[in-house]
DNA sequence: CGGACGTAGTTGAGCCCTCAACTATGACCC
DNA sequence: GGGTCATAGTTGAGGGCTCAACTACGTCCG
């Protein structure tokens, strides 16, 4: 117990200096106010929402357009309950299609239908036009690569962290089995 | 009409090329998977959401520790009405108080509490740490200030756009008046 | 076999956010 | 001074997301 309030104590914590504070800022203000515009020209002219679309865009790369739900919310990073939900709403839509996974039962497909594609292949200018707007053609060719290396290692480093609290909840439920 | 389908049409679009869709899918992947990571840590051991956290660490930097609301929503970047919920729920957790502007009865200021101050205190170290180690201490230095230029710039777009929006709403609305 | 554990996906309650409508006040201007 | 428009903030309904619990199936192994 002493340990954990010693590790949380202020002493030890390396402040951000102030360019490091500066860059933080903007990308969390320019994060939030670009997928609050990217957002907003889905919602006018456009049928799909920002994640619907990426939902579609996946799919529609995927070999007969179908993935297992567990991969597609791999893929997009979004939670199993999200997906489902989400999956929901677009399937009575009639944009896809649930499916048995043939040999796992447990497994679902979810499957693109046309009227899904044709929802996709209307929307993608749109979309692309929005994207360059706001960041690609905002950005010097080697300010959007800076970006992109950038951004594959906070998502790997994401992706570790998430990684670790699951095995320590793991490990914690072990520990809890033995008392 | 004719006009409009034909600004729509595929023809005239310049799709993203293969650097600039990876860049682009980087992104995305990175933002969501880090602010999720982020989140995550302020739900784990921190009686204060990110969004709480700005909020509180916006409101220490200004005179008095208050700022009105309109002020507030245009630093965080929040919707009105979201910042009025936010505010609601706050205030009923005592971290802040809501007063009467001096000189305008339109107005209302927020007002950090001690009991506020004293959360924002206890979280900052760990939500610093948590920072420096999905994104600082992940990216050279020479990158993070790209970042930093970058979302700037993104930021300033957006911005723009929703202005232009806005101004395109309040033209359509005099038009419908002088119908 | 059969029990334990892991994986796949769903469900529904609760929470937060968005949106449009609303109240109230200030600013402008003829 | 009284209409008109702009600004400030709130409200509540509706919708999407999170979280924990749950069902169902697969896998491993003694």
């Amino acid at each position: 117990m002493n340990q954990q309030t010693e590790s949380r104590a202020e002493v030890s914590v390396r402040w951000l200096d102030d360019g490091q504070q500066w860059a933080w800022r903007r990308f969390l203000e320019g994060t939030s106010r670009f997928y609050e515009a990217l957002d907003r020209a889905h919602d006018v002219g456009m049928p799909l929402t920002l994640s619907e679309y990426h939902l579609l865009a996946q799919l529609s790369e995927a070999p007969e357009r179908t993935l297992r739900m567990s991969a597609l919310a791999e893929f997009l990073a979004l939670s199993r309950s999200r997906l489902t939900h989400t999956v929901d709403r677009m399937e009575a839509r009639g944009l896809v299609e649930r499916r048995p996974v043939p040999g796992d039962r447990r497994g679902v497909n979810c499957v693109m239908t046309d009227a899904g594609f044709a929802a996709l292949v209307d929307a993608a200018p749109q979309h692309v036009m929005a994207v360059r707007r706001l960041l690609v053609d905002v950005l010097e060719p080697e300010e959007m690569a800076t970006l992109g290396r950038a951004m594959a290692k906070v998502a790997d480093a994401a992706r570790a962290e998430v990684a670790r609290a699951q095995d320590a909840a793991g490990q914690a439920g072990l520990r809890a089995a033995n008392v």
